[in-house]
DNA sequence: GTCTATAGGACGATAGAC
DNA sequence: GTCTATCGTCCTATAGAC
């Protein structure tokens, strides 16, 4: 990947959420976004599969981030330890990325296009991880459900933070982790 | 509702599985779905908001059911006791279903865009149990987190069941309900 | 030479407007 | 029920990096 590749790609990115929250994303066409970012609308599609696509790339970095730090855990650790382990790990991450990810957020909540293609990143990076924990010597089936339920509480606690930043995104996990295992515990 | 417009809507229904099951969701087209079922392409549109959506009507039937088990749920019982046992009143109606749920499901699993639909309708339906904690008397944190992790539990379950049913639904259910809860005892 | 990014025209299908 | 804008795919072609 050269540097005219990643700017093309890095300007119809930043022209597509000017454009989604200036007019909505159903009133934004490919070819407004890819005259904005000075290159042809067939560019678009070979950079994006969809439209929709265009919002998310940052989830590889994160994705990255979260399975570096589940195989790099301690073991004897439970599955659910390490998941919130990891989430803690990658909130520097995360908290230097809030400018962009407030207005992409904004965007997202307003279209449930992007609301569908958000959910399926989200299953997408949940099997990743439950991957990982198999990796570790978790057994299959449980693997699978400790990385859905743990991602339920990680994305719930991200878009409390995201909402609201008075308190810090560590705050907003540690919550969650404490509210979530309350729950079986009566 | 009339007859001819619910015979309408089930015959494009049926025609849909058959296509997508023959020669894949992208590959048919919104009109051979119509004319398989005798009307016009527009007519397909008028009782499906998009192509996909065809395939997600049961949802309402499953939904009215399990939000009617929630409400009537004795009280004292913990969120998450709350949920499986609503998951377990509505085994017998999926269970009745499985002729069509079967080919339905493995289109679903052969169409990235499918499934995303999936995952939306899974996240709505999560969202409507939280309300009906909330009718309970549940906090809104722990009823969304609750409502959401139940689901996971509720989907695995159906998936397992609707691949390999030697074990029935309740079976599942119980086994997932297990390994969860098993998930944070350690 | 190979590989990759950009370009452009044509086109069927979706889905909304009227 | 007709009309049409937009999405997204197919194909080929050019330019530059390595």
């Amino acid at each position: 990947m050269g540097d005219i590749t990643s700017t093309a790609r890095s300007r119809l990115q930043t022209a597509a959420v000017e454009l989604f929250l200036g007019k909505g994303f159903d009133q934004t066409t490919a070819a407004e976004i890819a005259a904005k970012a000075g290159v042809t609308e067939r560019t678009f599609f070979r950079h994006f599969a969809d439209k929709r696509e265009v919002l998310f790339d940052g989830q590889a970095v994160l994705s990255e981030a979260l399975l570096a730090a589940i195989a790099h855990a301690p073991p004897n650790l439970s599955s659910i330890a390490v998941l919130f382990r990891s989430f803690r790990s990658v909130c520097p991450l995360l908290e230097s990325n809030r400018p962009f990810s407030r207005p992409r957020r904004d965007v997202i909540n307003a279209t449930p296009a992007l609301q569908e293609r958000e959910l399926a990143k989200i299953a997408s990076l949940s099997d990743s991880l439950a991957l990982a924990l198999e990796a570790r010597g978790e057994k299959s089936t449980r693997a699978s459900l400790a990385a859905h339920i743990g991602m339920i509480a990680f994305a719930y606690a991200t878009n409390a933070w995201l909402e609201d930043d008075k308190r810090d995104l560590q705050d907003r996990l540690a919550e969650a982790e404490r509210e979530m295992t309350s729950l079986f515990r009566m």
